[in-house]
DNA sequence: GCCAACGTTGGC
DNA sequence: GCCAACGTTGGC
């Protein structure tokens, strides 16, 4: 059992947009990103525990709780030749790209940055760290626990 | 809209 | 296989 954090433009899919799909699930597609994928490939199991991250917006932060719900498999959008995230050298045999299933738990009132920043713990969390990019990052056993237990919160 | 960070690309 | 140029991310 392992802890993520992933992150999702909320204007492109929001807490509430997964929390709306059938199942609350939603494939996690258009990842291009090698380490990104090789997290969801290599390492995510179903049932992990997922911070879903809201990212490029007004107020970024953690505003909800997820978990895996698929082993990866081969993410479709590389094989659509009219998507952005069309892969010219992928192929049915030799898939360059994949992603897992997601599925929304709940909304929480949103943990912002400044909130995240003022516990010592948290400190080596990568979603905190100048210029950090990375779309998908493992979330520590502690750091999850910590934030589970004193900054998750039920939405206003 | 700025800019730091950093992954990727491509010439050599 | 080096490394400069480029493109993208994402907080501010």
């Amino acid at each position: 059992m392992r802890y993520w954090l992933m992150k999702s433009e909320p204007t492109v899919f929001s807490i509430d947009m997964l929390l709306a799909m059938p199942n609350q699930c939603i494939d996690w597609w258009g990842v291009r990103n090698y380490m990104a994928r090789n997290f969801m490939r290599d390492q995510m199991k179903v049932g992990d525990g997922v911070f879903f991250y809201h990212s490029s917006c007004p107020e970024p932060g953690i505003a909800g709780l997820a978990e895996v719900a698929t082993l990866a498999y081969p993410d479709r959008t590389q094989f659509d030749a009219k998507s952005p995230y069309f892969d010219a050298k992928a192929t049915a045999e030799n898939p360059r790209w994949m992603n897992v299933d997601v599925r929304g738990l709940k909304k929480i009132k949103l943990i912002n940055l400044d909130e995240l920043r003022a516990h010592p713990p948290l400190a080596n969390m990568r979603a905190l760290q100048k210029g950090n990019r990375l779309s998908i990052t493992p979330i520590d056993p502690a750091e999850w626990k910590y934030i589970l237990k004193k900054l998750v919160k039920a939405p206003a």
